[in-house]
DNA sequence: CTTGATCCTCTAGTCGCTAGAGCATGCAAG
DNA sequence: CTTGCATGCTCTAGCGACTAGAGGATCAAG
């Protein structure tokens, strides 16, 4: 049973130390246990439980929605419709704002493509920017996902 | 030449009201004339300066770089080399959040095509969650352009 | 004239961190 | 054993780009 120090967490999950002692504040992890002189001190299961929360975060998951996967995934006994949903729901998350950012290439593409060479009189950049009815597709609202 | 209440220059380019203040706030948008009970006023010009900034927001742009387009379109006679850069730098962008999200897409549908319908003991959802090392493709780090 | 929509300013909250101040400790080199 | 730097601690404030709410003034329709 290794017993790691807040650097060491951080070194070993690639998660920096500010973001430990955050995702601690906002009881995502567990208060670690101190030494006398009051630093933190981790053991394996912190390791997981920080590795599993980084690996949800790079997947879009919310604070939220990984507060419940670990609340899932605490309970073992629990059936995991509730895990299967987020994971839905997230991926509909992805798959909109994909399809959302493919528009958006195309007309960005456009802009590249028309770029100009003189003056900002005639710059295609900005004056698709300002003469939306250019684009072609329509813009979406931003998804939830995004960040 | 159209005078606008806040309202309806809210309606006319779809941003909401509070956020066309923010935006004058921070100086995206120029004070403008207000009627004797201090109501702001606008024009024309108003109108497209806003679309314009909406436009690039949807696109992805940041507010400082909108700052800069907005500055090159302010002053017509400087070339345009920095809205050319500024476009293809947030072409790039998309495109690797594009790749990132793909990435993303395929690990989770992995997720729920393996998703389990017994106990979360053994849910597919929150063990790959769990276990890194079940997914192929490395993790990009979240790009500068999300939402 | 009344009522409800719209407007005003100001402050604070959102999300997920990140940065900095101002200290206390730990550890290795000399 | 001292020096000095790395690491740790707490606390507060900041980021981007809004959004929400309080508490009040004003406008326009019926």
């Amino acid at each position: 049973m290794t017993a790691l120090s807040i650097g060491k967490l951080s070194k070993s999950t690639d998660v920096k130390v500010p973001t430990i002692r955050f995702y601690e504040q906002i009881g995502l992890l567990p208060e670690p246990d101190r030494t006398d002189s009051d630093r933190r001190v981790y053991g394996d299961r912190d390791v997981r439980r920080l590795a599993f929360i980084k690996h949800a975060r790079q997947l879009g998951f919310t604070i939220d929605g990984i507060r419940t996967l670990l609340a899932l995934s605490d309970q073992p006994d629990r059936d995991c419709d509730e895990a299967n949903r987020l994971a839905q729901e997230q991926l509909a998350a992805v798959e909109s704002k994909i399809a959302q950012l493919q528009a958006l290439r195309g007309e960005l593409w456009r802009m590249v493509e028309a770029r100009c060479r003189g003056a900002a009189a005639d710059c295609r950049v900005i004056e698709t920017l300002a003469d939306h009815a250019r684009c072609m597709q329509d813009h979406v609202e931003p998804s939830p996902f995004a960040r």
